[in-house]
DNA sequence: ATAACACATGAATGTTTGTTCATATGTTCA
DNA sequence: TGAACATATGAACAAACATTCATGTGTTAT
């Protein structure tokens, strides 16, 4: 019968699923990959480390937007800080970060 | 002088990024993976392709938000339909994805 | 001590986004 | 043809979010 069909694939793919807790966690952290200028900040923080002030001259916005977006990808541990006198000097956390930007590149290339 | 430097660096970092263009294709891209529902209905998936009805009681919402979803994935080239008499099925595009969410989990699980 | 600088943070604002309800489109079957 | 079903879509609403301005905190150097 279609119902039965119906509620067995339904219960089933749930039970293969991840946990709901997790898969909201996932979406939290890729929610952080979902806007420009944290997408900006975190390229140029391939090439090395920088501090604040560099951060948004590059990125071309306000010191004040960027302290903002470096507190985000803190939360999420994709940076880190290292305080150095007046300066922040912001590096990336994760060698995952890199891995995830070039399949993302992969995929809208083609 | 560190005027100078600042300015070398800032120079050189935005020289080695990506275009600006590409940089905000990717943040679109990564926003689609930023919603729970989407994330859900994503991981649905990866078992086999599924109709809209069956997705909607996997996630538990509603049809509505459910179709809205997918076409939010179709656009980013995410899901494709295969339609079947009344129903539409709905299966992964593209193998990215799997990997994508593998790292994405490897991180929050650490 | 105080001025100047680098960064962080709170409040306010406008925009984007996810969800729902209601309804339209398209398909099957009697 | 018309009823029932599956899906898609438009409008409306509330919640989340990014940015900016103003200001606070902490550090250096005179």
């Amino acid at each position: 019968m279609a119902h039965d069909d119906h509620k067995t694939l339904v219960e089933t793919t749930k039970a293969k699923m991840p946990e709901t807790d997790t898969l909201f966690e996932l979406a939290d952290f890729f929610k952080v990959f979902g806007d420009s200028t944290r997408i900006r900040i975190m390229c140029a923080l391939f090439e090395q480390e920088l501090n604040v002030c560099c951060i948004a001259d590059i990125v071309g916005m306000e010191q004040s937007t960027v302290s903002h977006q470096l507190r985000v990808l803190r939360q999420e541990n994709l940076v880190k800080v290292r305080r150095d006198g007046k300066q922040s000097y912001y590096s990336l956390e994760d060698e995952h970060i890199q891995k995830i930007f070039e399949m993302g590149l992969e995929h809208i290339l083609e």
